[in-house]
DNA sequence: TTCGTAGTGTGAAAACGTTAACAGTGTTAT
DNA sequence: ATAACACTGTTAACGTTTTCACACTACGAA
């Protein structure tokens, strides 16, 4: 299969989702230098981009909207429906499940795992929440491929041994710390502070403009 | 003064967190590979972005860690303290404000805004909760440089908005929405969501292996 | 039908980011 | 002292990403 870099799944990504609020507004078709505008991509950009999915368009009319969705998610996702399970079930952890739980109907953030007894067990936003002790069977039963990681930074590297020990291939790390995996798992950091500071510098040196 | 790129930051962060518990453990001075092997980042990378800050290791020893931690913060931060608020103190709010406040002794999310007025006037975590329509005068009151968003979609382009009309240079975007701001504005998008979809694209399609 | 228009797809060039390689230099051992 | 060593700083080569520019094509108008 095509090699796509990191940016381009990115983009496409923010393409689709685009896309998505285009739909539900009842539009057909699209120009790529509409998604240009909306995403900060270059239109050259966008067209390239589209060319990895393999979708075309048609000269005057542009893309059609609901045609080019399908193809970016076929693309995004292969897997009939991909697995997540989220360990940490804090205020952090809580709000994740709550946004993303229903908006890709591919992904499903079906278990949540905790130590607090007060949230073993129970079910919220749709989000059964397990003992920790449970993980590598309820990881393997439903073959759980991506894990989030909403954990304090003691807790995060000995959870992320556990997570690859499981099978899990993917983590969405918010903890903050790196974490420390074999070259075949991917991992993505989301340290707030991290993002905070860097948005803090480069409000005091302004940047090109253009938008990654 | 010297125009840095969005990664050289990125890695010169990742580079002070590290520095920073190699501080707490006790250590002196460090080398471009021991950095490497950390961050992800190759050794010589390491050494081409510390030329950026001006701050020189010797040979034998490597980096002095407090010099060095030292001359990447002043490079980061020049201001004394950088004034944040954050919009939007539910659960994600919280968590943020728990977190960041405290770790960075040159950034202080020093006011949040909400509209639930069972929050207005509160303090939580060391961070007084105001009425939105205060936005104004507390922002420009307090030198308010940077904002973080952490409000439902529906709002988040209004508040935005209003943010940049009070004078915000830099958002950190939490709300699922692509903001339309001026090009002097610099807005970093955390969308967790598309986070997510990343990483299910990665755990299934092997990558290089390299972090980023 | 024919033409003009306004889009796409894409090869080639330019810009940007990374890695390799090595000269220069404190430090240590002899 | 001197030599061997183990690192840094930096230049030049390399690779990747982005932009440019243009041939090509469906459509609508006359």
């Amino acid at each position: 299969m095509k090699q796509v870099s990191e940016k381009v799944v990115s983009r496409l990504i923010i393409y689709r989702k685009y896309l998505k609020e285009l739909l539900a507004d009842g539009q057909k078709s699209i120009f790529s230098h509409k998604i240009s505008a909306y995403t900060g991509a270059s239109a050259a950009q966008v067209r390239r981009d589209l060319m990895n999915v393999g979708y075309n368009g048609t000269p005057v009319k542009g893309y059609n909207i609901k045609d080019l969705m399908t193809s970016i998610s076929e693309f995004l996702e292969k897997e009939n429906t991909i697995e997540v399970a989220i360990v940490g079930f804090g205020n952090l952890g809580k709000s994740i499940v709550d946004y993303c739980n229903g908006r890709n109907s591919r992904l499903s953030i079906s278990a949540a795992f905790d130590t607090d007894p007060n949230k073993i067990n129970r079910v919220i936003h749709g989000c059964h929440c397990y003992a920790n002790t449970e993980m590598e069977t309820i990881i393997k039963e439903n073959k759980v491929e991506v894990a989030i990681l909403a954990v304090p930074r003691e807790d995060a590297q000995k959870v992320a041994d556990k997570l690859v020990a499981c099978g899990i291939k993917g983590i969405l790390n918010y903890s903050p710390t790196r974490l420390q995996v074999p070259a075949n798992i991917y991992v993505e950091n989301r340290d707030m502070l991290m993002a905070l500071e860097k948005v803090a510098y480069f409000a005091n040196n302004v940047h090109g403009g253009k938008n990654k």
